[in-house]
DNA sequence: AAATCCTATTCCACTTTATGGAATGCGCTT
DNA sequence: AAGCGCATTCCATAAAGTGGAATAGGATTT
């Protein structure tokens, strides 16, 4: 059954996430409904969920039935579509301060307020960086980036100083695979970034200019964790003309003060 | 062996929460365990969550492993214990987004400028409130109620707005039971808050005058649903000292006008 | 310093629980 | 009017989670 000679075009893509736990399939199945729900821009039904996670309607269906008793999802009336819900609103804000971002935060505002843009803290996760935490600049042309938002390693600041101060800079720089051009200034050769990795653990912080976007520009430092590695970084991001090339010494300087300062606010013995 | 006749502390007050959706036990065990780290001030071990939630420590620990693995949770690596992780910060975010909180948000800070005071936009939950959404006055004597505050009904503001503008009013009333006095003020007859609500459903809005807190008054208006029913409330809180009664009709004309804006923020065919 | 307690964790036979094939009913399109 | 796609329900099957027991480590007590 589970092996599904009668499915053929299902099942595939699913496998490398789910063997990844054994012995707690349902419970795996269940936050991966919850990750799609997450990703997902607009209500989703059933069905979609089911395809997208190669799992039967009625597995799909029952999960959503579970979750949605405990409020973690809620159903349309009218079109029988699933959203999140609200105990994941609260779980999100009990994580915020269980994890010291609620400390953190005024950081980041303190950080934004001094050099006028766009302030963010991002972790790892697995081959990207995500943004969980951010405060915005208040100019009108300002950088955006949402908390969830995923970003490459290869072509930003805070990708740049993730992999600067990570473990195994070479190991994860052959991971890395093709070094897609998004701009002119985009480093597409590895030796080119090892090269501006090796520049950035001598400064203590890294530098993205336009190498993921035209025009816009970033500062990041790592946040230290308890084995001196980056668990996290901080970054200031603005448009080229406000961040003239005098002015990123000062910017960096600023950006690794405020990442220190962040560790402390995270609790010691996790690694987020 | 479900039964348990020789486990004889455990497994009583499980029951009513754990009975509730027939087919999924795991998930809703699952979520039982995000429920108590949700609320847990400190870290949480196995044991004690277990013990919390009459399980086996067997099975909390795969469950937690599940999570873990997931990234819902984190285990301190030196106390072994655990709180909640990263992705829970963003299925809340995701959550915020989905459910028209991140468009609500300007509406209430609006108000918050233009009164002053803070504001918070709660929903029924069970027996109580929740707050989903709020925002801080800027004067340094404010009233604080952080996201996920319950807040009981029949002396608050935002529960008597909710109550007025409910279903089934006498049933609720006759659900309510006790009605504590917390203060002087404390409405804790049963006719006494059924006049205050009838006369909340003329005006449009709550009135709380130190209820609940002395010294603390509230101004709440309901968030009506697609049936008219109240799916959530706004309310506008703060010291005695600067909401004297002269100023009460205005800011129930604010409340209810930002209330009213509220719902269109909110996607219909969901009942938050 | 040994003993005791309390942890988190692992293992594995058992059986409860989730699974998914099939069927239903509804609404929309062909 | 038939056909499709959807959410939903049912139920025999077996796979998955369960929990008793055992292990190992740390902290506190004797």
């Amino acid at each position: 059954m589970w092996k599904g000679e009668s499915v053929d075009t299902t099942g595939e893509q699913t496998r490398s996430e789910a063997e990844q736990v054994a012995g707690t399939q349902t419970i795996t199945r269940a936050l991966a409904v919850l990750g799609v729900l997450r990703d997902a821009e607009d209500d989703v039904g059933v069905t979609e969920l089911a395809r997208a996670l190669g799992l039967h309607t009625s597995t799909t269906h029952r999960i959503l039935r579970a979750l949605a008793s405990a409020r973690y999802v809620v159903q349309n009336s009218q079109t029988e579509r699933y959203r999140l819900g609200r105990e994941a609103l609260l779980l999100g804000r009990a994580a915020s301060r269980a994890l010291g971002f609620d400390a953190a935060l005024p950081l980041l505002e303190q950080l934004a307020e001094t050099t006028g843009e766009s302030v963010n803290l991002s972790v790892r996760d697995n081959d990207d960086a995500v943004v969980v935490l951010r405060v915005e600049s208040a100019h009108p042309l300002r950088f955006i980036q949402p908390v969830g938002t995923r970003i490459p390693l290869y072509c930003t600041s805070t990708g740049k100083a993730l992999l600067a101060f990570g473990a195994d800079l070479y190991a994860e720089l052959a991971k890395l695979g093709e070094l897609a051009r998004l701009t002119p200034d985009t480093l597409t050769s590895p030796r080119e970034l090892l090269a501006d990795l090796e520049q950035t653990r001598e400064r203590g912080y890294s530098v993205n200019y336009g190498e993921r976007i035209p025009g816009v520009c970033g500062v990041a430092a790592p946040v230290p964790g308890e084995v001196g590695l980056a668990m996290g970084a901080v970054a200031v991001q603005g448009p080229e003309v406000r961040m003239p090339g005098e002015r990123i010494p000062e910017l960096g300087r600023l950006v690794m003060q405020t990442a220190t300062a962040v560790t402390a606010t995270i609790p010691s013995g996790y690694w987020i």
